[in-house]
DNA sequence: TACGGCACCTAC
DNA sequence: TAAGGTAGGTGCCGTA
């Protein structure tokens, strides 16, 4: 095998006094690329600052006195004096939870006992921390009124209701004396079934603490009885809001919005803060003053975003752990949000470590002071996002982990608030979109942990997601090349190897920035945030629903609706999509594809399809609604129309798809847009999925149902308009054919010879649908495909033109082998030069000279299939591995040491199945051992115009 | 050997 | 407590 050099060939001589010992390698011979840019960054400092200040690639050799001062860089900037009665305070919000603590003085809500108190985590324009207590905002829900309630039962409802709550608690260790801290009388609405537009009696009842919502929920459903009124069950309307999203709607604030508060209506404290941040505040939940990310206040603060990685000195083969083995690197790079580079770039080292250029290399003696001294680090750094690889189910765990095996005991302190100690749980999520995923969590107060591996996980789906294969795909650059299984070795050699470790570490922290700012994931992430409503932590941390579930409760605010908690029993499925049946074959004639633009977002539009509308058959009369007030969806629902009710569910999905963003050119606004368009876009989309989520909460199959039952329709419709129009009797070329289509998109054989005619004319036909369908429904042409193979059901490719009809933009493949994870790259690669041999160079003779080449290659270096020496190696590696990813690196292996006979049978199918079948028993793995089939079978059976051709059965 | 059930992954 | 949807191809495995 190659051996490939990063930066060019052999260096002659080198600096480097490493080179003794099995540890030195060619490598040591010369800087890596990345060294090299590490050099520049300090470069460009010394002139930026003129050579005052630290230059970056001191050695400090700590020990004991390690100091939070060694570095002026690592403080936030001086933070001014405020003056609450003469200065507005002005912050981006980044992080917002609630505790429960003791009210402060001057203070709205209760006085006694615990209170709920929101907490604000933010950051100036000029950098600067802020901690802002808000106070006065209290937990509620609702019920309706029992029929004959006025004001004068409202004191003895909250008195019994009170009573029982207290009663029902097993222990009070927090002393709650009131429970229930007021009950009031509302017009509301239920947002469920249309009801005549008639508002309701409805109860608000606010209770001391979240925590105490639930119980009251429950007795009440179960039967409660006060005053004179006979026992009966109350429906809960919004008891199953989570705190934080109940303040943010009831306050309009929107995760990582702009907070101002007005100079007079905040407290600065200044001795009982609790928390590091430079400004800490307290204010009255309506005093606050929140921006709608709006012009200026769509900008971003300065935020300090820190990246680290750490690495361990583990035994041979085993994985580290963190009872036993130590932590000997800590490398950290802090970036603020906007700028290029970044301004922290730092070791800390476990023994001394040779000078890098261009960081800061911190050795220690001591483990245990390495870790402390790091914790420390982060509390002066004071970042408000914490990324790096995998963080959040490694790196975090292994050292709160050390730390305590070592005792160390101020390190788990790593949040913004004094006192509260970072502590490891552990947490499975689980939902049918992302499977079961066990995850490690640790608070930290105030910070947003933003592990670059769940981001992935969550956003892309990739073939491998190890930080080199993540470097690689989007960056085309790779880790620092360091075996885990030198690691060890590495640490108990000399300064040099250390030096060539602390290089790896710094890498592999600074990968995760490159690629969060490749990908722009704070600005997504935060347009995210401020589109649908949450904090932004609830992004990494929680499912799709509570997004929607918060821009709906925003909406029904204004107009007095309240969403009721159903109960989730999981019910009948109900039926999707029409996926048209393939004429499968191989065109070698342009396909005009036609789409209907975000199909399910316009139908509920078009039809006015909420939850507000929705109409139960019996109140048809007693409503006295005409035939012309309601419509009857294909499933048979009705809904009212919007000239009786508009849903509150299209009048989100037109406030997220009507808004023009204007054009921008400062690049770094437009970013932002970008973000916000991808935000808006994805939002829309997962409404629908929404109204479909059994396990949710607020199902409404009714709602889905008839969404899939009208695309169903269209779809169906929209075959028929273009077959009956584009034909050689109307005067057309051809008659035109439909030979497939799924769920919102038919593709066409128009019978033209040119992509720039199916271009014209697909155009036009999907104007022509469009106009018989109800606005905003359109029908969109998309692309041309020429050629185009249909393999079967969402199977294909094609050449992809979509604007210029003289070159395609790319070579489109659906469904097949090509675009999956479950088959081993030399198939994906095979199938992919087959269908470019077939495509692009019209050549299926090529392509099957092709296959049959690579799997001639396969059996040349064949190894008898007998000998179980690998076999058995691989068997325990295999049973070792507990992923998927490793699954694709062991088939990579298998088929390279590997091979199989053929069959020999079919001159023309060549089959690697039974290696398949092998290898899925031999390595005991549960599936898809990633050899398939690479069925190549010329045949003409399928061709229109019977010339030769490839079909990959 | 045919077939249903399941896992996995994709299309939309 | 929280967890978006259905359609459908493909291959493995157990069962008759």
């Amino acid at each position: 095998m190659e051996f490939k050099r990063r930066n060019g060939g052999p260096a002659v001589g080198g600096a480097s006094q490493a080179k003794k010992g099995k540890m030195n390698t060619e490598w040591e011979d010369s800087p890596s690329q990345f060294e090299e840019e590490l050099a520049l960054f300090d470069e460009m400092e010394m002139e930026a600052e003129s050579g005052e200040g630290q230059a970056g690639h001191d050695v400090i050799p700590v020990g004991d006195l390690f100091s939070a001062d060694l570095n002026p860089r690592w403080k936030r900037p001086h933070a001014p004096p405020l003056q609450p009665n003469s200065d507005t305070l002005i912050f981006q919000q980044i992080d917002l939870d609630y505790y429960l603590g003791s009210a402060v003085a001057g203070m709205p809500g209760q006085v006694q006992g615990k209170v709920p108190i929101v907490r604000m985590f933010g950051v100036t324009d000029s950098g600067n921390s802020v901690c802002c207590h808000v106070h006065g905002f209290a937990p509620y829900f609702y019920v309706p009124a029992p029929n004959g309630f006025t004001n004068a039962h409202l004191a003895e409802f909250q008195r019994e209701l009170n009573s029982v709550v207290l009663k029902d608690m097993r222990s009070n260790k927090d002393n709650i004396a009131v429970t229930v801290l007021a009950v009031d009388i509302t017009k509301k609405e239920s947002m469920y079934h249309y009801h005549g537009n008639k508002p309701l009696e409805f109860l608000r009842i606010t209770m001391a603490m979240p925590r105490l919502i639930a119980p009251a929920k429950r007795l009440l459903e179960q039967g409660f009885k006060f005053a004179n009124f006979a026992t009966q069950s109350y429906q809960a309307y919004e008891a199953n809001i989570d705190f934080e999203i109940r303040f943010m709607v009831d306050s309009d604030v929107v995760g990582c919005c702009w907070i101002e508060l007005p100079k007079g209506k905040y407290r600065l404290r200044e001795e009982r803060s609790v928390s590091l941040c430079q400004y800490e505040v307290d204010v009255a939940w309506n005093h606050l003053v929140s921006h709608p990310a709006e012009g200026e206040w769509q900008r971003i603060a300065p935020l300090r975003v820190l990246s680290f990685d750490i690495e361990c000195a583990g035994r041979k083969g085993v994985f580290p752990e963190p009872e036993i083995d130590p932590v000997i690197q800590i490398a950290s790079m802090v970036q603020r949000q906007g700028e290029k580079e970044p301004f922290i770039r730092t070791v800390f080292t476990l023994q001394s470590c040779a000078s890098i250029v261009g960081s800061q290399i911190l050795c220690f003696t001591q483990e245990k002071q390495l870790l402390q001294s790091w914790a420390e680090f982060v509390r002066t750094v004071d970042p408000d996002i914490i990324t790096g690889y995998n963080i959040q189910n490694f790196d975090l765990p292994y050292l709160l982990n050390r730390a305590a095996t070592l005792k160390v005991s101020l390190f788990p302190y790593l949040g913004r608030v004094w006192g509260c100690k970072s502590v490891l749980k552990d947490s499975s999520f689980q939902s049918k979109q992302m499977g079961r995923r066990e995850n490690k969590t640790v608070n930290m107060e105030g910070r947003v942990q933003f592990d670059l591996l769940q981001v992935l996980l969550r956003d892309y789906k990739l073939r491998s997601y190890t930080l080199n294969a993540v470097s690689f795909h989007f960056l085309q650059e790779q880790k620092e090349d360091v075996q885990h299984s030198i690691i060890t070795d590495l640490q108990n050699g000399n300064e040099q190897t250390r030096r060539r470790l602390a290089v790896y570490c710094l890498k592999d922290a600074y990968l995760p920035l490159r690629l969060l700012q490749k990908l722009m994931c704070v600005i997504n992430y935060m347009e995210m945030a401020r589109v649908t409503g949450v904090p932004l932590t609830y992004l990494l941390s929680r499912g799709q629903q509570i997004k929607v579930v918060s821009q709906l409760l925003r909406q029904a605010m204004k107009q007095d609706l309240v969403m009721p908690v159903v109960r989730t029993e999981g019910g009948e499925d109900y039926t999707g999509a029409t996926v048209i049946e393939p004429e499968k074959g191989y065109y070698s004639v342009p396909i005009a594809t036609l789409d209907f633009s975000s199909l399910y977002p316009s139908i509920m539009m078009a039809h006015n399809l909420c939850y507000t509308t929705l109409l139960q058959k019996s109140q048809v009369d007693k409503l006295g609604l005409a035939p012309e007030d309601f419509i009857k969806t294909p499933t048979g629902d009705l809904f009212v129309k919007s000239s009786v009710r508009k849903g509150l569910l299209p009048e989100i999905l037109e406030n997220l798809l009507s808004a023009e963003l204007k054009k921008e050119t400062d690049p770094f606004k437009k970013q932002v847009l970008d973000g916000r368009q991808l935000a808006l876009k994805i939002s829309a989309n997962s409404v629908y999925g929404f109204t479909g989520a059994q396990v949710g909460k607020l199902p409404c199959l009714e709602i889905s149902q008839s969404v899939t039952g009208f695309g169903r329709q269209m779809i169906e419709q929209t075959k028929q308009l273009v077959e009956s129009r584009y034909t050689i009797s109307n005067g057309y070329q051809a008659d035109a054919k439909v030979v497939y289509g799924d769920t919102d998109s038919v593709m066409v054989k128009l019978g033209v010879a040119t992509v720039q005619e199916a271009m014209n004319l697909g155009k036009e036909a999907a104007e022509w649908v469009s106009s018989h369908f109800v606005p905003p429904i359109k029908l969109e042409f998309e692309k041309v495909y020429y050629p185009y193979l249909l393999i079967n059901k969402k199977r294909y490719a094609g050449l992809y033109f979509s604007s210029n009809a003289e070159h395609h933009d790319k070579m489109d493949c659906k469904g097949i082998e090509t675009v999956r994870r479950d088959n081993c790259p030399l198939v994906a690669n095979l199938i992919n030069t087959c269908l470019q041999n077939i495509l692009i160079d019209r050549d299926p003779d090529g392509a099957v000279a092709h296959a049959k080449e690579v799997i001639s290659d396969l059996l040349c270096n064949r190894i008898d299939i007998s000998q179980l020496v690998i076999t058995k190696e691989l068997t325990r590696t295999a049973q070792e591995y507990a992923g998927k990813q490793a699954h694709v690196e062991l088939a990579e292996r298998c088929v390279f040491t590997h091979s199989t006979t053929w069959s020999s049978s079919c001159p023309n199918l060549y089959s690697l199945n039974p290696l398949h079948n092998l290898s899925g028993r031999m390595f005991g793995l549960h599936t898809n051992f990633p050899i398939t089939w690479i069925p190549i079978n010329r045949t003409a059976k399928n061709s229109p115009n019977n010339s030769k051709c490839v079909t990959l059965l």
